[in-house]
DNA sequence: AATCGCGCGCAGTTGCCTAC
DNA sequence: GTAGGCAACTGCGCGCGATT
């Protein structure tokens, strides 16, 4: 196994409680280009007193450096960078130093990321430990080592910048929006956006600002990140949703629209600054599934309202959410989305959990936002399972089932060992004002299965 | 010229202790 | 019971000089 890299920053003997942050960015501006006296200096200035062995004091004088050097105040060799100046010119002033410190966190080391994680695990009603942080953290792809106080150090210096309540991890919203000039509710904006939509605010990030072609910097974001435009559709998928999220500003290529439309013109707003926007985005990247966290947020009746969104994009996300909720609610393990709602309109999505309580089952659960499911839809899905390996199918829909289509699933309950649940509108109307419900549910399905499997020895 | 071995720097792990 | 300070330990990988 090869020991993946922690995403946050390491902070061991980096503590505002064990060292002071003005008195190591002037050691580290004295002996910069010198580690070795570096470490000697915090050692004697911080360290000393301990009742530990003279190897052990070096240890964590060590421990300060790499963490000054994870968290980009200095480099390997103890030159402060760039940042570390920054700090360095400003540590007169406590409180400037603590502000500035904290966007630093917030943009560049994953603060965000980490406040976010913090905000859903608090929205499900659960207190913050370290434990539940690496879990959390690392569903969305963000890796801390097991046992380590990575969050815990983070927390600390945010707390000196009062963005969260002493002793806790209660964001303090408003303190945020002074420091940063934005919110998790903007946060939480930007990761619904798509990747190509992210892609292309960043392109407009990264050139000076002003007017420009709306093909031009498609292009620009493809070249720089890779990301591939369905240039046909770039307002469709891109321009309008940003404009309508306040991002950009377009104004048309042409007059009067009519037969060979110049690109629109772009304009970035100053809803952000781009030196905050861009870090934001970089940071969104680095999350799985980012576009589903702050759905994820949402209640059950949220999500089924969203279901009947404008947009293809948030109808399909409600639907992911959708089927998230349900499975989670059983207990079931996210493996994997095989279809999104994007591609289908926001009318399906197939997604793939596993359970592994009692035995091990895998799940494929299919999430229909139409009016009917047919017979073809069940059967579509069964000729899936020897390829997914699946032993249930779950079929959701908002609207009903056909006659044929649950016949259908009766015949291929009874001759085969799959199981098919099926949920409709009605039963989904149930969970929402109930979600326990699904039990109910299920066990009506699971009798309704056990009845047609009936052995004849 | 190739490779070996060693020390070192680094990052992570574990456990204990105390304060809250 | 948890966080966080403190201590000690493990293991990896790199660079570098010694060795073949």
């Amino acid at each position: 196994m090869v020991v993946r890299k922690s995403d946050l920053p390491f902070g061991s003997e980096f503590s505002p409680s064990q060292i002071e942050l003005a008195p190591v960015l002037e050691l580290a501006d004295e002996y910069g280009g010198d580690w070795r006296a570096f470490e000697k200096a915090v050692r004697e200035t911080y360290f000393e007193g301990y009742n530990t062995s003279d190897s052990n004091k070096a240890k964590l004088a060590n421990n300060t450096k790499l963490s000054m050097i994870a968290y980009g105040i200095i480099d390997r060799d103890a030159n402060l960078t760039e940042f570390g100046r920054k700090l360095y010119e400003m540590r007169h002033n406590e409180e400037q130093l603590y502000v500035a410190m904290a966007r630093h966190i917030l943009l560049n080391l994953h603060g965000m990321n980490l406040i976010q994680c913090v905000k859903d695990i608090q929205a499900a009603g659960e207190t913050v430990t370290l434990i539940k942080l690496r879990a959390w953290l690392d569903e969305r792809g963000i890796h801390f080592p097991r046992g380590g106080k990575h969050p815990s150090i983070m927390r600390l210096w945010l707390e000196k910048a009062g963005i969260l309540q002493p002793d806790s991890w209660d964001v303090n919203e408003t303190r945020l929006q002074e420091v940063l000039g934005t919110s998790i509710k903007e946060f939480d904006i930007l990761s619904i956006f798509t990747a190509e939509q992210r892609a292309y605010l960043k392109a407009l990030t990264n050139i000076e600002g002003g007017t420009h072609l709306s093909n031009e910097i498609a292009k620009l974001a493809t070249a720089t990140y890779g990301v591939a435009f369905d240039e046909k559709n770039l307002p469709k998928q891109v321009l309008y949703p940003l404009q309508r999220a306040g991002y950009i500003k377009l104004e048309r290529g042409t007059k009067s629209p009519g037969r060979g439309a110049k690109p629109f013109y772009v304009t970035i707003t100053e809803r952000f600054k781009a030196d905050i926007l861009g870090p934001l985005l970089e940071q969104i990247d680095t999350q799985v599934r980012s576009e589903l966290r702050p759905l994820l947020r949402k209640s059950l009746d949220q999500i089924l309202d969203e279901l009947s969104a404008k947009e293809t994009h948030i109808r399909g996300l409600a639907l992911e959410a959708l089927a998230f909720k349900l499975m989670h609610l059983i207990d079931l393990e996210y493996v994997g989305t095989r279809l999104r709602g994007s591609e289908t309109g926001g009318a399906e999505v197939d997604l793939i959990f596993e359970g592994a309580r009692l035995v091990y089952s895998r799940w494929q659960v299919q999430c229909k936002n139409t009016a009917r499911v047919s017979l073809d839809d069940i059967a579509k899905e069964v000729g899936l399972t020897h390829f997914l390996k699946t032993n249930v199918i779950v079929i959701v829909t908002t609207g009903e089932i056909g006659t044929k289509a649950r016949q259908y699933a009766n015949k291929i309950m009874t001759d085969s060992n799959l199981c098919i649940v099926t949920i409709d509108g009605n039963d989904l109307a149930q969970i929402r004002s109930k979600p326990v419900a699904i039990v109910d549910v299920l066990n009506r399905e699971a009798r309704h299965a056990m009845t047609l499997k009936t052995l004849e020895i």
